[in-house]
DNA sequence: ATCGTAGGCAACCAGAAGGTTGCCTATATC
DNA sequence: GATATAGGCAACCTTCTGGTTGCCTACGAT
């Protein structure tokens, strides 16, 4: 069986992606080189364990991914999990859309 | 002064966007009819205080908006915060992108 | 071998979040 | 005016979250 997602709900993602910090964090490791912790943690204003913690939320919401070099652990980002939650938006927002304009025609015919 | 919100995250939309409850409270609304708390409260699982922290929230975050009529309130979607929201990812996924190509271009030439 | 740097683990803490219940107000209807 | 329905407010409880600190291990360089 091929790991399987279960239910597939977008809602971890939204949550990982719901704090200052970890937006931040996306939007370093969005410019494409792999960092080490002990760089993330550098300016950030918070502590090394404190940006650790952030990094496992992203990671168990799937939108990142660490491998070992080293004493040094890299993180960088996961695309897929980044497009899943853009399409999650885009559903809604065209699902009302299309409610939306159905209900206008409705009134105006 | 024209309203101005200060620093424009998006992480609290997101934050708001992480909870199943609240993403099924928004494709309820997404079918465009404005709906009542207790319509909403119906089928949810949920007390209606519950759903009416939910709205709260959602509402705290821009991504819905209610008024009142008679003794209900009707709730229903506000598409700009979504489309912000969408904007959000947007961007991340595209930066990424665009720094990848760049490191591959480099790697490659 | 030892010293510095990178990181993991665990405990702890305060405050926020999700949810409930009880009770009160307002609107509508009979 | 009495009654049923829609909702607000406030208190409360439990669990999760963001963050810290202290200490231990692993790797690398001298």
């Amino acid at each position: 069986m091929p790991q399987r997602r279960k239910a597939s709900t977008p809602a971890p993602v939204f949550a990982a992606l719901g704090d200052e910090n970890r937006l931040r964090l996306l939007t370093r490791l969005g410019e494409g080189e792999p960092l080490s912790i002990a760089r993330l943690t550098a300016g950030s204003g918070i502590s090394r364990q404190g940006i650790t913690k952030h990094l496992r939320v992203l990671a168990g919401a799937g939108l990142v991914r660490s491998s070992r070099r080293g004493k040094e652990s890299l993180w960088q980002l996961e695309r897929r999990r980044l497009e899943e939650a853009r399409r999650s938006l885009d559903l809604i927002s065209r699902q009302w859309d299309e409610s939306l304009a159905k209900l206008k025609l409705f009134v105006e015919v």
